[in-house]
DNA sequence: AGAAGAATAGCACGATCGTTCGTATTGCAC
DNA sequence: GTGCAATACGAACGATCGTGCTATTCTTCT
């Protein structure tokens, strides 16, 4: 009983997809190549090919552990805030900084995925980038639920559409940010946040915005 | 001295190129395969091929096609409009209609190319993109500015993130329209444009607006 | 130490990619 | 009608794609 008890072999499948995930963000899911991919982690073709059998298998893997990147990275840390408004200014946020931290090169992987297959005809790939996207989306729309139960946003408030507009300001951000290498969008889309946020809030939902922002900036 | 002063091959190389755009906004610039092209236009490959010398010259002719189209589909229709308010609006129903329309069989062809190159290593292709959107974005900035010279819009509007809010629900419209295949994410930007519309005119500016909403519903 | 099994490499396949070349066909001017 | 571009075709190129098979190397367990 050494100190390892996985497998040698699902080291190096991680390690793989990791790489995978990240040259995915850059040229596409269809853009991976098995052998381009071989070559950057210094192994065969066929050695790697064999950890997946087929190469819709390794587009499905390597969505599964962008998704664990993304969960990690994302998620999480707005799971701290408190549920409602702050957990909803908290995924904003996480999001935006996800992007300006490039924790994929390419951006975020799923906004370049989404875009790459949303137009394409229907497959297991498909599928899952859109249940991902909806599952994010589903999180938005449940935060701002919360809000609106706590009485920090107004009740007049649509939540598919409350979620459809933070989300297209922080798409936009991820796509202009690397199309015109201009920082300033991640700041247009915090604005725009900002702005959603603020315009809907009951006074209640101020005043956990405003003590928000006094913990950001303590200085 | 015929009916036809232009040559034949101009004629195909259209053609060729209309196809290619269409084909483009599903499988994107990369995925344009000359042979499948050929196989489309029922024509060698080789014979397709000569008319533009390589796959980036295809690319960037195909670009070429795609913005007129875009021009002729988006922006002409929205210049019978009284420049400011009311042409930033034009602009914005213009857009969501030619995605409706399905004027590109997969959405926005410039939406699509932008998502696809957005990463990429700079290059001629990549770099046409950028400008048309940049050109696009300009449009919406320069109406902004107009219809605040004009005191439609208030003067505390900021034009480059005014322009992105509004282009911002415009793109994720068009992304989760298609993964979605959910139409109700059309009427989610209209509304988002009309409240960013709405919420920064000043009473002049609402004036434009509910007459343009008058004139659109005359029953 | 040796057997069992997992992990990787080597090699080859058919298909398709972008591209080139030589040739046949077409259409227009004289 | 003859000649000359313009246009399209067929075949082939090297490269790369995804995917099988078989052999070899490496781990692990008894």
């Amino acid at each position: 009983m050494s100190s390892r008890n996985t497998q040698v072999g699902a080291k190096t499948r991680d390690a793989i997809l990791q790489a995978a995930a990240d040259v995915a963000s850059v040229d596409g899911l269809e853009g991976l190549s098995i052998g381009r991919l071989a070559v950057e982690m210094g192994m065969s073709k066929s050695g790697l090919f064999a950890h997946f059998g087929s190469k819709e298998e390794l587009q499905l893997a390597t969505i599964e552990v962008a998704r664990k990147r993304y969960v990690r990275e994302v998620i999480a840390p707005a799971m701290t805030a408190e549920p409602g408004l702050a957990e909803l200014h908290a995924l904003c946020q996480s999001f935006l900084s996800y992007v300006e931290r490039r924790v994929f090169p390419g951006g975020c992987f799923f906004a370049a995925a989404m875009a790459e297959f949303d137009a394409k005809s229907e497959g297991p790939v498909r599928d899952r980038i859109a249940a991902c996207q909806n599952m994010w989306m589903a999180s938005l729309e449940h935060a701002t639920e919360v809000a609106q139960h706590k009485r920090q946003l107004r009740s007049s408030v649509d939540p598919k559409q409350f979620a459809f507009e933070l989300e297209a300001a922080m798409l936009a951000a991820n796509w202009y940010l690397h199309i015109f290498s201009d920082p300033a969008y991640l700041e247009r889309a915090r604005g725009s946040v900002r702005s959603r946020l603020a315009g809907d809030a009951t006074p209640t939902g101020l005043r956990v915005l405003v003590a928000l922002n006094d913990s950001a900036t303590p200085s």
